[in-house]
DNA sequence: CGGTGGGCTTGATCCAGGTCAAGGCGACCA
DNA sequence: TGGTCGCCTTGACCTGGATCAAGCCCACCG
């Protein structure tokens, strides 16, 4: 499964530069890594800082915005609405995450929803002068492509464990995927990155299964509990058989 | 939901070039459609036309390929086996449809399988040839990232609807889906483009519960089966409902 | 420091759909 | 033209996980 649960640190990243940090934005995200000093620089200027405050939406699904966000720092949650009315988490984005590309390209309206779920700072590139950078710099629509395509690869393996795996196989699988924070001589520890009942949404069941498979997990001693959003992970040869299972 | 059971036409394309077709290939292609007559000549020299018999592999998974197929005539199906050895369908490729580009564009190996289900036509493009192209053709490398970022969309949208909505709503909008072949006064007539094991495997099901709900609606007559492959739509306004529902 | 609300856990129940097991029906082959 | 193999359908059964319904606990707030 995989489908990295946050894409980068973050909690590393506290220096805050009270400037508005578009050039640290630039700089840190894989998209524009390739191009020069000076070419960041340029960038820079075509990039309009924002700030999001927990809960609050950056966009909605059927908005108009045609704009390409960078996050800086902070976390924002993707989700998707069915017809019904249900939330779906599609993804978590963290610090280097790049959302609204599809918009961005090709015009039609988002069909998520992004919000907040901690303070935020965002850059934003709008259409058009988007569209100039990606014509002067060739390079960077194809370190887009390699970044969506990459987006694509564990989107679809996640959308094949969906009904390939059980609940348990795609929490464990969750579980290994998560960033490390400390490992406590031998034993790891994972700190998870959003709320567990967004995490139940993303691995696409409920909070009251996945609640019920972390109580299995540890009750097997496969992992332990430290208070509630961080994990250790006890045995992890058996946590990875398990991802595996089906 | 959606991912269009099959990109495009294909039956109506039946006046085998006997040269190769290297050209029509580049031509039929959206990813290149863009350029002048001269480039896409051009681009045709750095294809290699390739022939797979029903029944073969285009790739493997694990595969060294680094190679971007283009798909010129007949379907090729796209699966990835779970650790546990479940096949799970991902997509169907028609005429005009590509694959390969995570491979081609990180370099890793490739997750899934590509079958030709119909004796198939493509053009394949290599690693080197390909990189030499998108630097030449900026454009290139820009259309491919609208297509990879549309499949983003359409992999979402049934990653969401995996959990989201039931299989009776997978399978209608899977049908709403569908190239209409023929629609013989009022009543629109669907094709299914893959054998039913398929369809229910692309649709995160099993062929007996798909041959099940299918049954269902032809008893509620929203549907009938004409043959093994192809479906008449009696009320359509049923079936967008059904489709919509959770 | 006590109140309150939201998120988490736990228990009980139910059902959609997966699994196992037979047939039936083409389709292709000899 | 008959045989055989694989696909599809139908039936019976069973189970993983969703749903409904309380409590619980912690965080935040007055």
């Amino acid at each position: 499964m995989s489908a990295r649960a946050t894409e980068a640190a973050g909690s590393a990243r506290s220096g805050r530069d009270p400037a508005g940090g578009v050039e640290t934005c630039v700089a840190l995200v894989p998209v524009f890594s390739r191009l020069t000093a000076a070419q960041q620089a340029e960038v820079a200027t075509l990039a309009r800082p924002r700030r999001v405050a927990r809960g609050e939406y950056v966009f909605r699904s059927g908005e108009q915005i045609a704009s390409l966000y960078v996050v800086h720092e902070g976390r924002v949650r993707i989700s998707r609405l069915s017809p019904g009315g249900q939330q779906r988490v599609l993804r978590m984005l963290g610090p280097g995450d790049v959302v609204g590309e599809s918009a961005f390209l090709t015009g039609r309206l988002p069909e998520n929803d992004a919000v907040a779920v901690e303070d935020a700072r965002m850059c934003v590139f709008d259409h058009a002068r988007l569209d100039e950078l990606v014509r002067t710099y060739p390079d960077i629509a194809v370190a887009m492509l390699r970044a969506v395509s990459a987006r694509l690869v564990s989107t679809e393996r996640m959308l094949a464990a969906m009904t390939t795996a059980d609940v348990t196989a795609r929490v464990a699988a969750y579980l290994l995927d998560c960033e490390v924070t400390a490992g406590g001589q031998g034993r790891v520890r994972v700190r998870l990155p959003a709320a567990k009942k967004d995490i139940a949404s993303f691995l696409g069941t409920t909070p009251e299964t996945l609640s019920r498979k972390l109580a299995a997990l540890a009750r097997e001693d496969v992992i332990r509990m430290a208070g509630h959003s961080e994990v250790e992970i006890i045995d992890m040869a058996r946590l990875e058989e398990l991802s595996a299972a089906a």
